[in-house]
DNA sequence: GAGCCAGTTGATCACTTGATCAATAAGCCC
DNA sequence: GGGCTTATTGATCAAGTGATCAACTGGCTC
């Protein structure tokens, strides 16, 4: 027999919440940030859309929240494993490696999206500066660290770390469009903040295979 | 007494389809490519959701239409500007002005519109590599035109291109949520595009205003 | 084991979307 | 001016959206 439309076990409150939040960031990563919907989600959970609603009474703000949770899951991920690196240099290098990087699409697809959405979702529109702003805190830090340690100087971190990320941003763009050609950009990057930085050419280059 | 919803004026089919096309521009540029919308463009006309429907069958084709006229009614119009100039470099500056300039935020807008919604349009998604092959062929036109001139030397045309491109893009999908940044960055597509062609610092500086 | 709190459901609203089709009428041609 | 091509309409469908609410029931507590 097919499995009957049975009633679904009954779960802890915070649980069921965290189930649906999880799923939330499950869809936006697979079909996009407006795959998000009571419907989609109650299906794959198992569940009534009603249940979804009452966990969350307001769909705009699960998007804004989900984008938010993926958004800086990310950055957590990536300061965690910069943090183990000796040298700014060596996190930076890190750093353009990881965002330009292969398996990077569902996350930037993602910003693409809340960008997109963001102008008809005033907490969605929130979120996104926040994320922009924690981004940029983070990058500044970086930046100003290994000019503490005296690796390299930079006159206006702050306008360096978004520029940085601007160029990031829109190499992965397109990307998405014309996938595979990431890759040949990397360079970009690095020439950039390796001038803007008085850095040596070469210096962010990626650590050759230890033979 | 107030309109009534009176019979429309009988238009001949070509210039129903155009004011159609049009008023589907209008709605893409002020409230984005998915308020796109039978009834929308329907009432802003003033006749039947049917009529519309009759002009265009597919709506999704009519969004990815109407992107790739916005777009390329851009680069048309870019490119006329840039033609009456004398130089090269003249040309390329006049380029980075316009596509960083003030007023360019609904353009950039329909670009994330379309880079987001051209996941669940195909004809869209293949109208975005269009326009984007155009541009980038655009820039290389003229890059090569300025090395065959002698103003400035270029290894890889195509990849410059995209890279300038790429940094465009960054910085305006950034400004479009903080808005009021993007003048400060142009400097760093400058320095890129005079670093990469072996320009002088500054020959690509807005010419300053006649004394 | 009785009782009660809280997780869960089913039914249902109001709304929006794209799309279809027979019926109507406006304007052009002879 | 009659007739015919074609622009235009009104009604209507099916699908999908967010949201609400009374009713049901699972499982923990006493």
């Amino acid at each position: 027999m097919s499995t009957l439309p049975s009633r679904a076990k009954r779960k802890s409150g915070p649980e069921r919440a965290a189930e649906i939040a999880r799923t939330a960031r499950e869809i936006a990563r697979y079909d996009g940030l407006d795959a998000i919907t009571l419907r989609a989600i109650a299906a794959r959970i198992g569940v009534t859309p009603a249940l979804v609603s009452h966990y969350e009474p307001s769909t705009e703000g699960l998007v804004a929240t989900t984008f938010g949770a993926i958004a800086g899951a990310e950055l957590a991920e990536i300061t965690r494993e910069l943090s183990a690196l000796p040298s700014s240099v060596e996190a930076l290098r890190a750093l353009i490696d990881t965002l330009l990087g292969p398996d990077r699409s569902t996350v930037t697809t993602v910003w693409l999206d809340a960008w997109s959405v963001g102008r008809r979702n005033l907490a969605l529109a929130r979120e996104v500066g926040v994320q922009m702003d924690a981004w940029q805190a983070f990058l500044v830090a970086l930046l100003n660290r290994g000019c503490a340690r005296g690796e390299f100087a930079v006159a206006d971190s702050g306008a360096l770390a978004w520029q940085l990320l601007a160029i990031i941003d829109g190499i992965n763009a397109h990307a998405v469009v014309r996938y595979g050609d990431a890759r040949g950009q990397r360079d970009l990057v690095r020439s950039v903040a390796e001038h803007e930085l008085g850095l040596p050419a070469g210096a962010l280059a990626p650590a050759p295979a230890p033979a």
